[in-house]
DNA sequence: CATGAGAGGATTGTTAACAATTTTTGTCAA
DNA sequence: TTGACAAAAATTGTTAACAATCCTCTCATG
């Protein structure tokens, strides 16, 4: 009988607002909040038991970070990002990531090596198990972690950002499952890590997101204004 | 007896968020707030005539950008970047701005070579009337530009954001006037950007932003803790 | 049958009061 | 004079009520 709430009041309380930001982060890496998605105050305050304000705040932090679009008296929606913007998110992670990696590669410690290889082993048993969404996820850890074996809390933020966003890119235009694999790509990376060679790592990389960036297919406008087109298809004679 | 209020509620009404934010921003590059500065939240709804929500929410801002540090029940302050973090944002300048200005000088057209000349006019006007102030909010605002010029508003606003914190760390490390200057330098690149030079451009940037690191002292640790030692100097056989 | 006006409900934005914490001020004793 | 302690003031954090806006459903009308 230890700390379980007597009545109510349980399911888990009293969240940092911080940790609100990181779970909608994970919930849209995850795919579990694809774009477009309404993300109400009342909902969100249920759903992690805090205050209307907690919820206002971690919003705006959300659509600071180009994560989720604020409309004006409209409420929150999961963004949904524009070709431009797309195209935008590619060329920054370009101009990053790759020095992310050749910095992490001169950096990189022992354990952070070992640390790494420990993640990309859940990395592909998650793959193996057919767990998409853990795939995703971990799939995207790996481009933040390596930016903090880069020791650099600047350009983690940003990769952080970058990361999410490719999600929201990717669950919009992307054919999806069909090859977000690539996994043996961040192997590369890591193998170049332990051989401290920094610029193999730096190219890597770049090869590595110009294949996440192939993989999207931009061109085709599919599946824009996705609310409007499937909410009607999927409930056309559904009228009650 | 022009634009005088009358009585009262007059200076400027009804500012919207965004505006709030950078006058805070212009504020902090031109360092008329140094950090360390205490932004209350009572002071910053007198000086925008905006009720305590708006204030809050842009502290919020500021503080995620990593301009205003917040702290717990005691408030708001201008943020004092750690050596780690001074070096940290030196990195992602020379990671970001050198292919901002290659980008830039692909995707430059001649309309915005005529605005950045202007710009580069009125900052070399500014260096000559010894406005300090302004030929700093000039000098940061000309990297701002460039980004905008190469067409990506991601980098455009991690552009911001790292100019924005140099100037916080100029003035806690800086040696400040000596040579803020380096105006040509701002000249040599634009001339690459006219010829189109891409790569020249590119490396022009990333010589600037050496010499911009070099003027700063990270080593000497001198000047943290401004607000008690000054103030105190400043004040000291005042005591009336 | 389609269309538009309007009432009602739901959701967001704002304000103001209250609670909690910190900082300052004042007092007293060593 | 200095230090500690306590009360008061000021500042921040939170909550709740209110205002404003948007959405939906109904109903009347062409």
């Amino acid at each position: 009988m230890l700390k379980t709430a007597d009545d109510e009041t349980m399911p888990d309380d009293g969240i940092d607002e911080e940790t609100i930001v990181d779970r909608i982060y994970e919930a849209i890496i995850e795919q579990r909040l694809p774009p477009g998605t309404k993300l109400s105050e009342a909902n969100l305050c249920k759903a992690f038991n805090v205050g209307r304000m907690r919820v206002r705040r971690s919003l705006l932090l959300l659509a600071s970070r180009g994560v989720v679009d604020l409309q004006n008296n409209r409420g929150a929606y999961v963004a949904q990002p524009t070709m431009t913007q797309a195209l935008a998110v590619f060329e920054a992670r370009r101009t990053v990531e790759p020095n992310v990696a050749r910095l992490a590669a001169k950096r990189a410690t022992d354990s952070d090596v070992k640390e790494l290889s420990k993640h990309l082993e859940m990395e592909a048993d998650a793959r193996r198990r057919g767990d998409r969404q853990s795939a995703i996820r971990l799939s995207g850890q790996f481009h933040v972690m390596l930016a903090k074996v880069a020791r650099n809390e600047v350009m983690e933020r940003m990769v952080k950002e970058l990361v999410t966003r490719t999600s929201l890119i990717i669950g919009m235009y992307g054919a999806s499952g069909t090859k977000n694999c690539h996994d043996d790509e961040h192997g590369e990376i890591l193998e170049a890590l332990r051989n401290m060679n920094s610029d193999i790592a730096a190219s890597l990389m770049e090869q590595h997101l110009r294949h996440i960036e192939r993989d999207v297919d931009l061109t085709s406008e599919r599946r824009r204004q996705v609310d409007l087109i499937e909410i009607l298809a999927g409930s056309a004679n559904s009228s009650r």
